[in-house]
DNA sequence: TTTTGAGTTGTTCGA
DNA sequence: GTCGAACAACTCAAA
């Protein structure tokens, strides 16, 4: 009986669960939708690579994919009818606006007889599953990853029993245009690269993952985000691999990070835009007016006088990817030093980012803002200075994404306002004196608490 | 129910 | 330069 499988962000043909019940069931129909609602939005890198990522995938199904553009309410069952399917596969979705696009397919479909059949995720652990002792979710990450070990998770998906046989009822739309990147390189896209990045890092950069990863100047990490993001690779796939030493030790804990903010999405579907701690929305007093606006721009332009973050900023508009440690000091330099409200930056990563993952994106911004699931001090701020010396010792990583500081020497990179005016080649000074605005920070905070207990 | 221990990734101050 | 304490008390998890 011929069967639609609906391709989301699970661009693969190994390890693929619902691949495997699809083609054991009969002759598959492969189709992926362009929903404007997520395609508008994104910036040039995120639809470049997502371009790349399809023509890979089409590639392995020797060109059988069906890409079309618009509402997936419409087209799938469309689709399903024209390949008279009775059932569309898919692996579940667990965001806010996927649960609810799946919702209303699978009840279109039903509607026409057509049956919704969800087969495994992208996740090791399906969101939800991991619980405690009482069926509640944990919201501490350290708890939470030793439920995660504890439960444990299957074995890679096997292969379907015999190859899929793929077909094509109808023509798909003609691909959107790949945006002009401006320069920008994209990193190779699809299953094979995935499998080939993972097999790279495992072999030369796991051993010393646990030291390195922190270093944005070198190339320490797993760079596996976008692969991941698109479901290139599965972690389950990842995790089979991985040992006991303190590498596969630490990597693991990465893993289990991404599972984490996915069952805490899962928990509070609207937590990709509202603060876990509602305070920071209601209560504390954030910046606004067309000061606040210069601020932003400013930060988002790589133009703060902070060299490490604006070598961040401009990493992240250079290579549509930022390195994990520099994410957090921006983050930090944006809602502690210019006092704007974190969704703000989340919505800039989104639009950048190659590997932009609504629930990694949104509870890691949240954490840094000190609204989210970690309970600690909110006093921790980050200092965009002693950060860029301890992780960027030699400036190397400044000089690379700041031209105007390339010719500083070593560590001077990070404070170029100790060089006289004409060494800046038009760096501008420091926007705002950060022990000042570290205070405010303190302040504004302790001003909403205040208030929420008294009203 | 109460109690106790602990919490990814920090910073600053003063000895 | 290095080290420990203070930040300022909060929330969660588990016994």
């Amino acid at each position: 009986m011929p069967t639609v499988l609906w391709f989301r962000r699970d661009l693969r043909l190994h390890d693929n669960p619902a691949l495997t019940a699809a083609a054991n069931s009969g002759p598959v129909c492969p189709l992926f939708v362009l929903d404007p609602h997520v395609w508008e939005p994104a910036g040039a890198v995120r639809k470049a690579y997502l371009l790349e990522s399809l023509k890979a995938l089409n590639a392995n199904l020797d060109g059988g994919l069906i890409v079309r553009v618009g509402d997936p309410t419409v087209i799938v069952p469309e689709v399903a009818r024209a390949a008279d399917a009775k059932a569309v596969h898919v692996a579940a979705d667990y965001g806010h606006y996927g649960r609810t696009r799946d919702t209303n397919v699978a009840q279109v479909l039903a509607a026409a007889g057509i049956n919704w059949v969800a087969t495994g995720s992208p996740y090791a652990i399906a969101p939800g599953r991991v619980t405690k002792a009482d069926g509640s979710a944990y919201r501490v990450y350290t708890p939470f990853y030793r439920a995660w070990v504890n439960h444990g998770w299957r074995a890679p998906a096997a292969d379907p029993a015999t190859a899929p046989q793929w077909f094509a009822p109808l023509a798909g739309d003609p691909w959107p245009q790949t945006p002009d990147l401006m320069g920008i390189t994209l990193p190779p896209a699809g299953e094979q690269a995935a499998l080939d990045r993972w097999d790279a890092f495992r072999h030369s950069g796991l051993a010393e993952y646990e030291e390195r990863r922190n270093r944005p100047d070198l190339a320490g990490t797993s760079v596996l985000g976008h692969h991941l993001k698109w479901g290139e690779i599965h972690p389950r796939t990842i995790l089979a691999e991985l040992g006991d030493d303190l590498g596969s030790e630490t990597f693991r804990k990465e893993i289990a990070w991404r599972e984490f903010y996915a069952d805490v999405t899962d928990r509070h579907p609207l937590s990709s835009r509202v603060s876990l701690d509602q305070r920071f929305d209601t209560a504390i007093d954030w910046n606004s007016g067309a000061e606040a606006e210069d601020a932003f721009q400013a930060w988002a332009l790589g133009r703060t006088g902070f060299p490490f973050v604006d070598a961040g900023m401009r990493q992240l508009r250079a290579e549509g990817w930022m390195h994990n440690r520099v994410r957090m000091v921006v983050a930090s330099f944006l809602v502690k030093d210019l006092h704007l409200p974190w969704q703000r930056g989340a919505n800039e990563f989104m639009r950048w980012l190659r590997d932009g993952d609504i629930a990694s994106n949104s509870h890691g911004w949240q954490w840094t803002a000190g609204c989210g699931t970690d309970a600690s001090p909110y006093h921790r701020i980050f200092n965009p200075i002693s950060q860029g010396e301890r992780f960027d010792p030699d400036g190397d990583y400044v000089r690379r994404y700041v031209p105007e500081l390339a010719h500083l020497p070593g560590k001077s990179a990070h404070t170029p306002w100790l060089q006289a005016e004409g060494y800046r080649h038009g760096y501008p000074q420091p926007m705002v004196d950060h022990a000042e605005e570290r205070r405010d920070a303190l302040d504004r905070f302790a001003r909403a608490k205040a208030s929420v207990s008294d009203s």
